[in-house]
DNA sequence: GAGTTTGAAACT
DNA sequence: CAGTTTCAAACTC
C-alpha cells in the first residue's frame, strides 16, 4: 500500500512544488490549495472562510506556502517515512502496523545526517519527559541548545523526536510553519496596533522569509534544489508591504471569511493558520489519493493506538494534528539541520531562521520564537494532567502522539506567540512554560486526538495510562458526571477514557455536545476555568538569567491557591502540585510552599528553596513592601512577560473575534478572598496587594497593552484583587472587556485570549478539541455545542 | 480498598 | 460578594 501511495504522493508533491513555487512567486498559488480543501471535508464552512480569506487576501504565497509547507510536511513526513521505511526495510507501512518502527526506520537513515540534531532534540526530549515541571526542564534547555529548546520536541520522545527530525527537512519545515504562523500574527499585531513597520519589517521579513523558506522548504524539502526558488520566494515574502498586506488581509481576512461568525473571523484565522495549514496539508500536500491512503494509514494506527486519530472526518483532524506534530518535530529537527548546515543555500533559511536560532540561541530567554512555538500557554491544567498522559503512554505508538502533541502545542504557541513576538520579546517567558508545559500541554492534546479518534470511550486520554503519574491520574468522578471542573478530565480539556473509574460520564466524544455546552457554560462563569492553573515562567528571560532552576519558583498558580491546612506542602495545593511556588495570587494561611514560599511566610524552609530566592520575590514579603513591590514586579514581570507573549493574540483574538466569552467572561471567582496567611493581607489586603497590583498591571500594561490595556490598572482591579492579596484575574476580562484585573491575572487574561485561538483551530477539527485551549476555545468560537 | 481530609468548585 | 455546600482528589490507615 504505502509504496504506491509514497510514490504518488511524492511525485505529486513535487510536481506541485514547483508550480507552487512559481505561483508562489506570482502570488496566485492557490489552486492547489482548493483541491485540497474541496477534498478536506471536515469543516466545510471552515475550509471556505480559510480558504477564502487566504487566497483572497495575499496569501496566495503565504497561505499556500503555508499550506504548502504543512502539507508538504505531513507529505514529507508521509514520504519520508514511506520513503525510509521502504529504505530502511521497514517497508512495512502495511498496516502501519507499527508507525514507530518506521520512524525508527527513517530515523535509522536519516539519524546519520541529522545526528546532531537529533541529539539535541532527544535530549530535551528525554529531559522533559523526566522533569515535567521543574527546572529539570530548563537545564536541559539550557544544556542542550536553545535551539534545541526551541523545538517542540521537548515533550516528545526521543526516539519520536529522532525520527521526525531525523526524517527530513520536513523538521525544518514544521517548524518554519510555525515559525511562520508567528510571523503572521506579529506581523499582524503590529500593523493592527500600526507598530513600527521598520521592526515589523525585519521581524516579519525574518519571519516571513522563515515561512515562505519553509513552506518552500516543506516543498521543496524533498529537492534540495530547492531551497534557491524558495530564495526567491522568501524575497518575495520578505517584502514588507506584502508581509503588512497579508498581515492587513489576515486581520481583515476575517471579513471575507467571517461570513458566518464574525467573531470567529480571528479564530478563522487561526483555522486558516493551523486547521487550514493542516488541512491543506492533507489535502494539498496529498493528493486525493494520498489523503485516503493517509486516513487509512491513520486509522490503523488508531488502532494502533500509535497514531491518536479519530475515524471518519476527524480522521483528517486527527490527521492533521498528527502531521502537525511531525511537522514541528521535523521542525525542530530541520532547524538545526539547516543551522547546522549553514549551507548557503541555507541563507534564505538561515537568515530567518539564523535569527531565529540565533534569538534562541543567544537569548534563551528572549527570544520568543522558539519558545513561543512551546508553549501555547495552553493550560497548565491540561499540562499536568497532558505531562503524565504522555508519559504514561505506554504504546511506542504513544510516544509519537506526544510528539505531536507538543507540535500542536508549539503551534498554538506560536499563534499566540507569533503577534507577541513581534511585539514582545517577553513571548518567550510562555514558551517557557510552555515547554515545561509542553509534556503536559502536549499529552492534553493528545488526549484529545485520542478521544476524538477513540470517539470510543476507552480511548480518550491516556493520561494515567502508565500510571506514572500522579498527575495524569483518571477521574473517578461519581456526581459530576465528568462534567465539571471537580473532573480532571473534563477540567483538561479530556475526554474521558478508559482508565477512568467516573460513574455517569458524560465527558466522551458521544456526548460532545454536551460536554461543549457544559463548557461554555463554565467558562462562561469563570473564563479563566479552563486556563492553566500554573503559570511556569521557565524560561523567562529574566528568570532564566537568574537561575534556571528558579523557573519553577517562577512559576506560579494562577488563580493562587487557598490551603489552610496543607500549607502547601501537599498535593491539596495547587500550587504544589504544579510544583510551583505561592504567589501573591495565593490566599494561603500558611504557606510553606518549597517551590516558592508566598508571602507572609517566612521561608524558614523556604531558603533551602532556591526558588525561593525568585520567588522569595513574589512571596515576598510582603511586609517589605518596598522591596516586595520590586520583587513583586519582578515575577509581575515574569507574569508579565508570559502574558505578553500571549497577548498579541489575544489583541487580536479580542480585537478580531471578541468572543463574547471575553465579553460576558466575569472574572472568575476570584476566589475566596481569605486573609491568606499573610498577615497583611488580612489587615491591608487591598492596599500591599494593590501597590503590587498596580505596578504589575503597569508594566504588564505597558507591556502588553500599549494603549488602553492600562486603565486596567484602574483601581478597579486593585479592587478585585486586593482582597485576598490574591489577584483575581480573568483573562478573558483582562482581554477584551475588563480592565478589571490585572496583575498576575493579566498574564492569564492574555494566555486565555490565546486559547481561543487554539480553539478555533481545534473546534474546526473534530469534535474533540484540544487541550484545555481548545476546549474552552472552542465552545466560544464555534458557540454551536451550547 | 475504604475511610478521612482537604480545598477547589459550585451553589445560594 | 460572601458564605455554604458539594465534590473529587489527596491522603491515611
Amino acid at each position: 500500500m504505502d509504496t504506491p501511495d509514497r510514490a504518488a504522493a511524492p511525485a505529486a508533491a513535487r510536481a506541485e512544488d514547483s508550480p507552487l513555487f512559481s505561483f508562489i512567486d506570482s502570488l496566485s498559488p492557490i489552486e492547489p490549495l482548493k483541491s485540497a480543501y474541496s477534498t478536506n471535508s471536515l469543516q466545510a464552512y471552515h475550509q471556505s472562510v480559510n480558504i477564502t480569506s487566504v487566497s483572497s487576501i495575499f496569501t496566495s504565497p503565504h497561505d499556500n506556502a503555508q499550506k504548502e509547507s504543512k502539507l508538504s510536511k505531513s507529505s514529507f513526513a508521509d514520504f519520508t517515512e514511506n520513503e525510509l521505511c521502504v529504505d530502511a526495510t521497514d517497508k512495512n507501512k502495511p498496516s502501519s502496523s507499527s508507525s514507530e518502527v518506521q520512524l525508527l526506520a527513517r530515523s535509522s537513515t536519516i539519524t546519520r545526517e541529522n545526528q546532531t540534531i537529533a541529539c539535541s532534540v532527544n535530549e530535551g526530549a528525554v529531559d522533559l519527559l523526566k522533569g515535567p515541571n521543574d527546572m529539570p526542564q530548563r537545564a536541559r534547555f539550557n544544556s542542550g541548545s536553545p535551539d534545541h529548546n526551541t523545538t517542540p520536541c521537548h515533550g516528545v520522545r526521543s526516539d519520536l523526536k529522532q525520527d521526525k527530525c531525523r526524517t527530513l527537512e520536513a523538521v525544518h519545515t514544521t517548524k518554519n510553519t510555525l515559525e511562520k504562523r508567528k510571523c503572521l500574527f506579529s506581523p499582524v499585531m503590529p500593523l493592527l496596533n500600526g507598530c513600527q513597520p521598520a521592526k515589523d519589517n525585519e521581524v516579519l521579513g525574518c519571519e516571513w522569509e522563515d515561512l515562505v523558506s519553509v513552506t518552500s522548504g516543506e516543498l521543496l524539502a524533498f529537492d534540495p534544489s530547492m531551497d534557491g526558488d524558495h530564495r526567491g520566494i522568501q524575497l518575495a515574502v520578505n517584502n514588507a508591504e506584502s508581509c503588512g498586506y497579508l498581515l492587513s488581509k489576515l486581520a481583515g481576512g476575517g471579513d471575507v471569511s467571517d461570513r458566518t461568525n464574525p467573531s470567529a473571523s480571528s479564530q478563522t484565522y487561526y483555522h486558516d493558520m493551523v486547521m487550514g495549514d493542516d488541512k491543506t496539508e492533507n489535502a494539498q500536500f496529498f493528493p486525493e489519493d494520498k489523503k485516503t491512503i493517509s486516513s487509512e494509514e491513520i486509522q490503523d494506527n488508531l488502532k494502533e493506538e500509535s497514531v491518536c486519530i479519530p475515524t471518519g472526518c476527524k480522521v483528517e483532524n486527527q490527521q492533521r494534528g498528527v502531521r502537525r506534530r511531525c511537522l514541528v518535530f521535523e521542525a525542530a529537527g530541520y532547524s538545526h539541520r539547516t543551522l547546522h548546515k549553514g549551507s548557503a543555500a541555507g541563507l534564505s533559511l538561515s537568515t530567518c531562521k539564523g535569527k531565529n536560532p540565533a534569538q534562541s540561541h543567544a537569548n534563551p530567554g528572549k527570544n520568543p520564537s522558539p519558545h513561543v512555538f512551546r508553549g501555547i500557554g495552553l493550560h497548565l491544567n491540561a499540562l499536568a494532567l497532558t505531562a503524565k498522559d504522555k508519559m504514561a503512554r505506554q504504546d511506542p505508538s504513544t510516544t509519537a502522539l506526544v510528539p505531536s502533541l507538543k507540535i500542536e502545542q508549539d503551534m498554538h504557541g506560536n499563534f499566540l506567540s507569533a503577534g507577541e513576538n513581534s511585539v514582545h520579546p517577553g513571548a518567550g517567558l510562555l514558551d517557557l512554560q510552555m515547554d515545561n508545559d509542553d509534556c503536559s500541554a502536549g499529552g492534553f492534546l493528545e488526549s484529545e486526538h485520542i478521544s476524538s479518534q477513540s470517539s470510543s470511550p476507552p480511548k480518550k486520554r491516556r493520561k494515567s495510562d502508565n500510571g506514572d503519574d500522579d498527575s495524569c491520574k483518571r477521574c473517578s468522578c461519581k456526581k459530576s458526571k465528568c462534567l465539571k471542573l471537580y473532573c480532571e478530565c473534563f477540567a483538561a480539556g479530556v475526554y474521558c477514557s478508559e482508565p477512568c473509574s467516573c460513574q455517569g460520564c458524560l465527558n466522551k466524544p458521544i456526548h460532545e455536545e454536551i460536554v461543549l455546552s457544559t463548557r461554555k457554560q463554565i467558562e462562561f462563569r469563570n473564563p479563566l476555568a479552563f486556563a492553566p492553573k500554573v503559570i511556569r515562567m521557565s524560561d523567562a528571560g529574566q528568570e532564566t538569567q537568574e537561575d534556571p532552576n528558579n523557573t519553577p519558583a517562577s512559576a506560579r498558580h494562577k488563580r493562587g491557591c487557598n490551603c489552610k491546612k496543607s500549607s502547601c506542602l501537599k498535593k491539596y495545593c495547587e500550587c504544589y502540585q504544579g510544583g510551583v511556588g505561592c504567589s501573591t495570587n495565593c490566599r494561603c494561611e500558611t504557606c510553606k510552599n518549597t517551590f516558592g514560599i508566598r508571602d507572609g511566610v517566612v521561608p524558614t524552609e523556604n531558603e533551602e528553596m532556591k526558588e525561593v530566592g525568585e520567588q522569595t520575590e513574589s512571596c515576598g514579603k510582603e511586609k517589605e513592601n518596598d522591596q516586595q513591590n520590586a520583587n513583586v514586579d519582578s515575577e509581575d514581570h515574569k507574569l508579565i512577560g508570559l502574558a505578553v507573549p500571549i497577548t498579541p493574540p489575544l489583541d487580536l483574538s479580542s480585537s478580531l473575534l471578541k468572543q463574547p466569552n471575553f465579553s460576558n467572561a466575569k472574572p472568575p471567582r476570584p476566589s475566596k478572598p481569605r486573609s491568606g496567611s499573610s498577615s497583611r493581607s488580612s489587615k491591608a489586603p487591598g492596599t500591599v496587594q494593590s501597590r503590587k497590583i498596580a505596578k504589575v498591571a503597569d508594566s504588564v500594561f505597558d507591556v502588553e497593552m500599549p494603549d488602553t490595556s492600562k486603565d486596567t490598572s484602574s483601581p478597579g482591579i486593585v479592587k478585585t484583587s486586593s482582597p485576598n492579596g490574591k489577584r483575581v484575574s480573568p483573562p478573558h476580562n483582562a482581554l477584551s472587556i475588563s480592565p478589571n484585573r490585572k496583575g498576575g491575572r493579566k498574564l492569564i487574561l492574555k494566555s486565555i485570549p490565546s486559547f481561543p485561538s487554539l480553539l478555533g483551530d481545534m473546534s474546526s477539527g473534530s469534535a474533540v478539541s484540544n487541550a484545555d485551549s481548545t476546549f474552552s476555545a472552542s465552545p466560544l468560537v464555534l458557540g454551536p455545542p451550547s
